[in-house]
DNA sequence: CGAATTGTTGAATATTCTCAACAGAGGTGG
DNA sequence: CCACCTCTGTTGAGAATATTCAACAATTCG
């Protein structure tokens, strides 16, 4: 299975100078109601807010590496991020994928457990570890947020454990879709929804895609294929797809024919 | 896929009569250092030592039903518990294991997400739902330390993802038995370590094993009979095991030859 | 001891993967 | 503006891995 990874160098070059840096206005962020931010007390959000610091980063730009110790922790604001783990001999696979409002970042640990990079140009909100760990013991409400967060990945973790161990290659293709769909009215990508049905921009590659999925990327291609053939997806362009009813979508997502 | 599932009729016999019950007394307690006990102040000891009860529940009784609003949460003070999520034809698959100290209940959420059995005879340490979740605001300590719970058991799941994703079948019956080894030490099942190797007792039987790999029966047989025959381990019986030699088992895991 | 359960093995089948060729999209430079 | 190149995605053929179905062996329980 031959593997797509980014050099060990694009690792190391965490934070460089093509970040765009910016001061953090609360008052004004997109997703103050909706990430660990919601919920925090006015005391809360201004220490949270004289640590952060807003940046853009874009596609395909590493901002964790495996293994190291982690400098930040992030809010998503705009964008998608992926999680990757890798086997020594290049097998990977994306253990997660981060939308807007969502938290990056273990706390509690020194090295990071996974490798988490741009999927799209994505719009940070960055703490610097040293100090975010250190507000964690004094605000009960902002550790509590995060524990919700991580309880909520841990239920989305569990749920596609039993899609990777049980679910064929076309349910598992359908699932994602679904999985997107759902996400992306979060998202800064097109997106419109209307009787006809959904439409909006994949953040992923095939490739991608199929490191979501453990699969290959023809196998990926062979089952958009198939959902199309079947009138349950059209694809406007690679990227862009319409999902014109999400209920055969739901149905293609655990009961594809076996034939 | 042929399933293998508990009837619906055993979901429901919740804390039935053939629990045995008992008082707790954290003093004597063997998981008392290890479980979400440890790094508890006496304020907080004492205040769940009032909740708890011990119970016994033998091999196969179901402890919690997948869906159902959850009436109590655990300490697992041995034995083993498997965690299962089913798909609506049958397909299953155990999203994780519990062993001796780990905590059993998802807080914060009136469903519980997946069904929880008893896969050896197992003690228990039971919190009633209503109590423990009131208890929690309370005691940040306490629920500090499930949030560091709940993060071990995020990356283990994240750590199988990949496994369930990316490795094939030798290498996915090796590393489960990497993994039961590391842990029996903490189960109550036989375990021995000397010189010449470890040898335990396996907690699962195969359907269980192949529920947990996202493999079938048959799959994990005859994987574990090349393993054998490759003198990676000795069969004593179905359930009880021999690793000579831990690093070659470890080879197994992830460099398992394609042909 | 016999029945029921659990585990193993074999043969045929199915799904997915690998390798290879090709097609479409996007970017560059003449 | 078009030829050319690269990158990404699709499609086909053959191979590999895991599944299914079936028979049989070992173990457990009554």
């Amino acid at each position: 299975m031959a593997r797509r990874s980014a050099t060990a160098a694009a690792v190391c070059e965490e934070l460089s100078l093509s970040y765009v840096e910016s001061p953090t206005r609360c008052g004004t962020c997109a997703i103050r109601h909706k990430a660990i931010c919601a919920a925090l007390c006015a005391d809360e959000i201004s220490a949270l807010n004289r640590l952060s610091r807003r940046r853009s980063v874009p596609a395909g730009q590493t901002i964790l590496g495996e293994g190291e110790a982690h400098t930040i922790f992030a809010n998503i604001v705009s964008g998608v991020v992926k999680l990757t783990k890798t086997l020594d001999d290049g097998r990977q696979h994306i253990i997660g994928l981060l939308f807007a409002s969502d938290f990056l970042g273990r706390a509690f640990r020194r090295d990071n457990p996974y490798f988490a990079e741009a999927a799209t140009d994505v719009e940070l909100c960055i703490f610097p570890a040293a100090g975010f760990e250190k507000l964690l013991p004094d605000h009960p409400g902002l550790e509590h947020r995060l524990f919700q967060f991580t309880l909520s990945e841990l239920d989305a973790c569990q749920e596609w454990m039993l899609l990777l161990a049980r679910k064929r290659a076309e349910e598992r293709v359908a699932s994602f879709l679904l999985m997107i769909a759902k996400r992306v009215p979060n998202m800064d990508c097109l997106h419109t929804e209307n009787p006809g049905g959904v439409r909006f921009q994949l953040p992923l590659s095939r490739a991608e895609i199929s490191d979501c999925l453990g699969l290959t990327i023809e196998t990926v291609s062979r089952q958009m294929t198939r959902l199309k053939t079947k009138g349950v997806i059209e694809l406007v362009n690679y990227r862009e797809i319409v999902i014109p009813d999400i209920r055969a979508l739901q149905q293609a997502a655990y009961e594809a024919s076996p034939a």
